[in-house]
Order: structure tokens, then sequence, then C-alpha cells
DNA sequence: TGGTTTAGCCC
DNA sequence: GTACGGGCTAAACCAT
């Protein structure tokens, strides 16, 4: 019971469990699962579709699941070999249906899926998929899902599976024979690089070999002991190619070695896919070219996940690194392809994302100076807080109680103390709700503030601080879905605007700080790309503030202070989508009032109004939408559980984009300039870019203006026209005391 | 030890 | 029942 579709079909798809609707009608995938599942199978080719558990497990954790899995094991097995025929291939749909079909209960689906597994259940295996009701949750790649389905079809349909790549590799022993390879590559149109490291911090971690190669199925490893003799292979005519290769040449110039970014598999799997967590080198090399995990060779030498690549005896590196450079020759002629074929794809990578590499590089290079005295400061200040208001809250509750968690502090407000809210959240939303004046409430208000502050900002920093007295954190080109770039390590994009915590970053003796960021740029970015008349007339005119004049539609001419905080605050909610009901939350009034500024806003600006509600569309009627920087958003799995949430992004996605590429474009054009003005970039965040600039009044302006002229022109030379993009320039010597000079 | 949840900071 | 787009980090908690 409970299978259906043909016994004689070359494909079987293995789900995880029934649920009520496959109960109710004794088969399968019929529900929402099987809506997501129908749109891949084949028409083809006859399948069958089976499940791993027949029971109905109550809980379905992954213990409990893994134990079903086990005991349905054999019955499974029993109802695939008595098929009538044989079937080719078996897709196993999640992780119970990949552990009992391969008995690998280790295995986990999200670094499997897409792979081939052996078994003679079939002809050719298993492959692992995600199950659909994990995308229908939101989670995993709807395209990826869809490519490894169309895989499977193809083996069902009687093509052969793909053969793993395999490369032969060489390392040169002797100083003449690395001579004699530099020699015979170092002026070739192309080279492929991959580095091995000993940790992925470029400023103390060791540099262990680079693997070259040049041409399909050929690799040359030069170890450790030669790296100071690679010097001439980086100054010949060759365009090297890297995954991810800001890393690589970070390591490679602090050797002294002239490398460079010239292409980068990496950025070119992003732009093939925005979506984050699907570009590392082994899930690429697996999805392109079918290569098999080669993370086996090296994990005896790694116990944990932080061993350094250092326990790597050498030779065993050195075959782990042919392959890693091997492959990403091999994506990167597949991928190089693909990206060219399309023009705004082209676009995006050679325009930007490839001149961003190099930006990128001297950003994390310079890092950003810490003061360490006020960090000090700041830690004893806030620890002496910290304190206070958890004895306070001690106090409260009568016994010992640990403020940083939220179930216990659930268990104080709601239980102990009888506090009547929505749910028992105790995030700053659901604390609004209770008594504000109550002691309890107040402290804890108080504490959070001070331990985020002080955990993540001032200890949280203070461990990221190397030699030289600097942060160096990571921008990542690849890690938003619209443009932006992410930072970590520290993320000097969220650092809170307090003028304590800021301060903590500074200048070196004899320069200054100057940021120059743009004013309201997704705004522009809106009216310019809506070309709604009345928001560019605001921004086209001398005396007019889009706030005010927003002030003055909703509430007439004579608002006060507070409307036009309400007005700032409908300007940039209505361009992340928010609704009546968001707003209204916000001031304490009715979801009507929240709906009738929402109304008038649009009413205000129909064009802008109209242009969103284009881009609202997109997700439903399966369309890409493109920046004019060739940025693309694409929408998967459009479902109506997360179409709104589809809708907002796409509303959002040109104006975000777009406005953090003027800034990118505008930092990647004056960063040579600046640096003949010994004037180095420290900080970027969206819409602004922190320099630390030579205390000089000569200097100091000659900065000024030509930032704010790059980000004034970089808009014009790419067409955006309808709007003036506005920069203004604060300077200081430390980042949270910057005052605006004329 | 590692993954998940909760919370809070930025544009 | 939900309600705002894009991110990163820390601490607690829980399973292993």
């Amino acid at each position: 019971m409970g299978a259906r579709g043909e016994t004689q079909a070359p494909i079987v798809f293995v789900g995880e469990s029934p649920g009520l609707q496959e109960i109710k009608l004794r088969k399968p995938f019929m529900g929402q699962s099987g809506k997501v599942l129908n749109s891949v199978l084949p028409n083809d080719i006859p399948y069958y579709i089976t499940n791993a558990v027949q029971c109905f497990p109550k809980a379905k954790d992954p213990a409990k699941m893994a134990k079903a899995a086990k005991c349905c094991n054999s019955r499974l097995e029993h109802e695939l070999r008595n098929l009538e025929t044989k079937p080719k291939i078996i897709v196993a749909m999640g992780n119970p249906a990949m552990w009992s079909l391969t008995g690998n209960y280790a295995l986990k689906i999200t670094q499997e899926r897409g792979k081939l597994f052996p078994s003679d259940l079939s002809e050719h295996g298993i492959i692992p998929v995600l199950h659909p009701a994990a995308l229908l949750r939101g989670m995993g790649s709807y395209r990826k899902f869809v490519k490894d389905i169309e895989y499977a079809n193809d083996l069902a349909r009687g093509e052969s599976p793909r053969i793993p790549p395999k490369y032969t590799y060489e390392v040169p022993e002797t100083l003449s024979d690395v001579n004699a390879a530099i020699h015979k590559i170092k002026d070739l149109p192309l080279l492929i690089g991959d580095i091995e490291t000993g940790g992925l911090n470029n400023r103390t971690d060791p540099l262990l070999c680079l693997g070259v190669t040049w041409k399909p199925k050929h690799v040359i490893i030069f170890s450790e002991e030669f790296i100071q003799d690679l010097k001439p292979l980086f100054q010949g005519s060759a365009k090297w190619v890297w995954h991810n290769g800001k890393f690589d040449i970070a390591f490679l110039r602090r050797e002294g070695l002239n490398a460079k970014v010239d292409e980068d598999t990496m950025l070119l799997s992003y732009c093939l896919d925005e979506n984050p967590g699907l570009h590392d080198l082994e899930q690429v090399s697996s999805d392109l070219l079918g290569a098999p995990d080669y993370k086996y060779m090296v994990k005896p030498y790694l116990p944990k996940k932080t061993t350094s690549y250092t326990n790597i005896p050498k030779d065993v590196l050195h075959d782990y690194a042919h392959l890693d450079c091997g492959n990403t020759e091999g994506i990167f002629q597949i991928m190089r392809n693909q990206v060219k074929r399309d023009p705004s794809l082209e676009l995006l990578y050679t325009k930007t994302l490839i001149p961003a590499s190099e930006l990128l590089y001297h950003v994390e290079h310079n890092g950003f100076l810490v003061d360490q005295e006020q960090l000090k400061k700041n830690d004893i200040r806030l620890e002496k807080q910290i304190e206070e208001e958890a004895s306070k809250l001690n106090e409260i509750a009568g016994y010992s109680i640990n403020a940083n968690s939220p179930i216990q502090m659930s268990k104080l407000l709601y239980d102990d103390l009888g506090l009547k809210g929505r749910g028992r959240s105790t995030n700053k939303k659901s604390l609004e709700k209770l008594p504000q004046n109550h002691p309890a409430i107040i402290a804890l208000k108080a504490f959070r503030k001070v331990a985020k502050a002080r955990s993540t900002y001032v200890t949280g920093l203070a461990k990221r601080l190397f030699d030289d007295g600097r942060v160096h954190p990571t921008f990542l080109l690849h890690g938003t879905k619209t443009g932006r770039l992410a930072c970590r390590g520290p993320n000097l994009q969220n650092i809170p605007r307090d003028a304590e915590l800021r301060n903590q970053f500074i200048a070196p003796k004899g320069y200054i700080l100057i940021e120059v960021d743009l004013n309201q740029a997704e705004l522009r970015c809106l009216a310019a790309l809506s070309g709604d008349e009345a928001m560019c007339e605001i921004y086209n005119s001398d005396g007019m503030s889009l706030h005010d004049e927003v002030a003055t539609a909703l509430f007439g001419p004579n608002w006060d202070s507070e409307q036009k905080m309400r007005a700032k605050a409908v300007n940039f909610g209505i361009v992340y989508g928010r609704e009546a009901y968001s707003l209204a939350e916000e001031f304490n009034t009715s979801t009507s009032e929240g709906q009738r500024m929402i109304n008038s806003w649009f009413a205000r600006f129909p064009k802008a109004h109209q242009f969103i509600q284009i881009c609202r569309q997109a997700p439903m009627k399966n369309q890409t939408l493109v920046t004019l920087f060739g940025r693309k958003k694409r929408f998967g799995l459009v479902t109506k559980h997360n179409l709104k949430d589809l809708q907002n992004e796409a509303a959002n996605f040109p104006h975000q984009s777009i406005a953090s590429d003027i800034t990118l474009h505008a930092a990647i054009r004056v960063r040579p300039k600046l640096t003949k003005m010994d004037t180095r970039i420290v900080n970027l965040v969206h819409d602004s870019i922190v320099m630390e600039v030579p205390n000089n009044p000569e200097t100091i302006n000659n900065v000024k203006h030509l930032v704010i002229k790059t980000m004034r022109q970089v808009p014009i030379d790419w067409g955006i026209t309808r709007v003036p993009f506005i920069a203004d320039a604060k300077e200081g010597t430390r980042w949270g005391s910057l005052k605006k000079v004329a």
C-alpha cells in the first residue's frame, strides 16, 4: 500500500513518510509537496513513487525519523527489489530516504544532494535530493532541486552517468624544476590558480602550496619551500583565474608576489545564482562536473573543524590541492561561457564584481584602526552597568537569574510576575506591550542594551584585533541576494550609532577620518527608476525635502515634529514594503491610520506606486528582475506560503541593489586616486565610504571633492539622470564624533 | 562540540 | 496567523 506509479518504471522516487492527505488517499505525495514533485516528474517515461517510512510518526524529529527509517528499511528494500523491472535510478528525497537507501545514517542531505551513490537496488544507484517539503519551508535551492531531478530523469532515459573528472599533477622538487615550470607557463593566455593555507587568516596563517593549471587535466603544485621563488610566475602576461581570488591574492601578496584577480569562478557562480550558500568550490564542482567528495582525503587529519591544514601530510595536501585546482579549471570553462552568453551577467561580472575584488582586497588589507584606550573605557563602563542591571533583576526575581536567557526571563515576566502580554516572547516588541514603568521591564531593557554593546562591540571587537591595532574584516561580494556587500569578522556595517562605541574607531596619528554618504540613496533610486514626477521634482528642487513634502501630504501644512517623524518612517517603510499594521504598531495608532498614511503616500507618488506594484508581480509571473548594473533577482519556488515574502523582496530589490552599486562603483573609481593622496578606504556601509586621510587642509579638501563628485557622477554615467545624487561629507578623528564641515 | 533559537545592531 | 527588505554576532540551549 501507499505507492503509486508503474512497477516497471526506470525511475523511482522515495519520499519520507505519508502525511494526512496521503494516509487518507493511500497514495504518496498528494498534498503541497506533491505539487512541487509533479512539476519535475518526467512526462515522457513512467515513474514509481513510494515512501521510506509507511507509519506516521507523531514527532518528526531527526532521531525518531532515523529510527523509523531503520524499522522500515527491510520493507522498503523488499518493495524495491520486487518491482517488475530493476529501475535505472532511484531518487531519495530527504534525509530518511537517503539514510534508508544508502544505509549511512551520518549523511546530511544538504551536503550530499545531487551526488550519485552506488547501490544494487538500481542500475546507476541513488541520487539524494532535498525533500519538496523542505523547499516549501524555504530551505535549500529550488533551482538545484530541479537540476538534480533533471539529472536523474536523464539517467532514467538511458543517458550515462557523469564521469568524475581526473587530473594528473606534478610537484617540482628542485629550484631548477620550479624555474623551468614557471618559464613554461608564465606567459600563457590563462592560468588557473588555487592555494592551500594553514588557516583563513592572511595576516597570521601560513601559505602551504600553490596549484596552477593551464590546460584541462594537468596541474603543477608549487610547494611551500618555493613560494619565494615564484615572483616571475606573476610577472608574465597570463590572466589568472581563482575561486574567491580576493582570498588567494591576499596570501600571495603578503609573500611579495604580484598576484591579481582577472577571473573568479566564485563570482561567476554568484552571477548565475544570486542566492547565498551555493558557491563554495566543492559544491560548484559537484554540481557542474559531478566531482565526488574529495574532502575525505584530508578529513582524517582534521579532527576538529578548526584544525589547521598544516596538520595534513604534504603528499596528501598536494593530492587534495590538485583536485581543487583542476576542478576550478573545469567549472571555469563552463560558467565563463554561460555568463558570456548573457549580456547583463557579463556586464555585472566584468564591470562590477571583478573590479570590486581588487577594491575590497585593499579595504580589508587596510583595516580600521581601533583605539584600545576607548575600548578599555567602554569595557569597564559597560561591565559595571551590566552588573547593576543584572543585580536589579536578581532582586526582583528573588533568586539568581540569567538575564541573557530568554527562557528564564520569560518565566520571570509571565509566570513569577504574572505580567500579561501577547505570547511569551521577551523580545523588544513584546516588551513594549508590557507595563513600561515596571522595574523588571526597565531593568531588562537596560540590561539588553549594555549586554549587547559589550559582548558584540567591545569584547567581541577586541578578539578581532591584530598586532597593527586594527580590525581586518572580510567583505563578501557574494553574501547577499541584492548585491549589497556583506561583512564579517567583525561586521563593520552594524556598529551601533552610539558615540562611545563608534569612537572606538579612529584615524592614526597625522590623519583624520572622512565619511562620505549618499543622501537618501534608495529613495532617490526609486524616484529615478519609476520616473515619478512628484518625487523627481522634490529631488530636483533646491528648497524641497521629501520628508517635509510627505508630512504635508499626510497631515496638512501645519505638521508638528512628531508628524514629521512619522512621515520619515513612512518614507523609509514604503521602500521595505511595510504595511499598515506595522506602522500603526510603531506609532501606537490604529491600523486604519497606518493604512491612511500609506494610501496618502501612494496617492502623492503614483508612478512610484505603480513601479512597486509592477515589481511585486514578478514572482507570480515567473519574471526575473534585472538592474542596470546587471544584477538579477530570480524567483525559484513560488507558493501561496512564500508569495508575500517574495513580493516584498521584489519590491525592495531594484532600489536597494542600485543604491549599493552606486556606492561600490564610486569606491572602485576613487580608490586609485585616493592612494596617490596617501588616503585609504577603511570601511564601506552600503551607501557610505569611510576613509583615513592625511591631516592637511589641501588633501582633505581634495579627497572630499573627489569622492562627492564621483558619487554624483557614477549614476549619471550609468544612465540614472532623472534625479541628482547628493553626497555629504563629515570629518573628525573618531568615527563617533564626525562633524559636517562646509 | 555543533546546530538551532532568540535577541539585537546596522542601512 | 501574520504583519519590513537586506545582513552578522553572541549567548543559551539541546542533542550527540
